[in-house]
DNA sequence: AAGTAGCGCAACCGCCCGTTT
DNA sequence: CAAACGGGCGGTTGCGCTACT
């Protein structure tokens, strides 16, 4: 089902871990992606720009969905592939909760026949042939992968405190003062799809918290946000992370150290 | 019980496109 | 204008699980 993990040059693949999860999404839903190239190094997971933002958009996202396909959402889906085509971001964009990915996994692995079947058959009688039955565990599988690595929001940090934490709320965070219009941060978090509770307690996520032990009270240095005001008011966050290099020499000794990745 | 084939899906790869320099 | 870069997209792969022999 998954692939296993190896290292490429330091960058992991394959399955994510439970950890990795966590870092990712802590990170995300606190400083939004705003840019996936750096991304990885500032959350503390060795993976590419490119793997945190496929696990990001197909899995970790607010308000996704996993299996359980309706029967009316695959017969939308099948409509809109008569329109479209294999456009699946544009036809996931009319799936709300569906990825892309899930859908074409979808149309591969279950549609195509159906939709083939229909145009060899122009009979109704064959759309009876996928079950929607909540018991059948085959047509509506529960990927236990899933499940392990998707924790409830709430119970996510579970057990820990919620001390220090830097932002309370969904309206403290969104009130951070952001300079440079090309942080695109929050962008797929809309009060709908964020989770206020798990946003109170991931502020104790423990990476975090061994971070911030060694900082300057309220200085924590895997934030965009955290520059004094008046350096934000000149500099966009990415200027000052790229130009920084005590910070990133900062960042190396704290990889290297497996501060974070452990 | 053991071996095997097929299925489902997470994840990777490579290409394309838009933006920036 | 062109090269570089980052993000997004679609195709494909790898592997665990399950059903079948």
């Amino acid at each position: 089902m998954v692939k296993s993990s190896c290292y490429d040059n330091g960058v992991k693949k394959g399955a994510w871990s439970e950890d990795e999860d966590i870092k990712l999404r802590a990170y995300i839903q606190r400083y939004g992606h705003w840019n996936w190239g750096l991304l990885p190094k500032f959350a503390g997971v060795s993976r590419s720009g490119k793997s945190c933002r496929l696990r990001w958009m197909n899995y970790l996202r607010p308000n996704i969905k996993h299996g359980n396909f309706t029967k009316e959402e695959d017969d939308l889906l099948i409509d809109l592939h008569k329109k479209l085509g294999n456009k699946w971001s544009t036809i996931a964009a009319k799936l709300p909760g569906r990825s892309d990915n899930e859908i074409k996994n979808r149309w591969n692995t279950h549609l195509k026949k159906r939709a083939q079947n229909d145009l060899t058959e122009s009979s109704n009688e064959h759309l009876g042939t996928l079950e929607y039955d909540q018991a059948n565990p085959k047509e509506n599988p529960v990927n236990k992968t899933s499940l392990l690595h998707q924790p409830e929001a709430g119970t996510l940090f579970a057990g820990e405190s919620s001390e220090s934490p830097s932002y309370s709320s969904l309206t403290e965070i969104s009130s951070c003062q952001l300079s440079g219009s090309d942080c695109a941060l929050f962008s797929d978090l809309t009060p709908q799809t964020f989770d206020e509770e798990l946003v109170d307690n991931f502020w104790s996520e423990p990476f975090l918290t061994d971070i911030d032990a060694i900082l300057p009270s309220g200085k924590n240095l895997l934030s965009p946000f955290n520059f004094d005001n008046e350096f934000s008011s000149q500099y966009s966050c990415q200027d000052l992370m790229m130009t920084d290099e005590s910070l990133w020499s900062m960042m190396d000794s704290y990889v290297e150290n497996n501060i974070f990745i452990n």
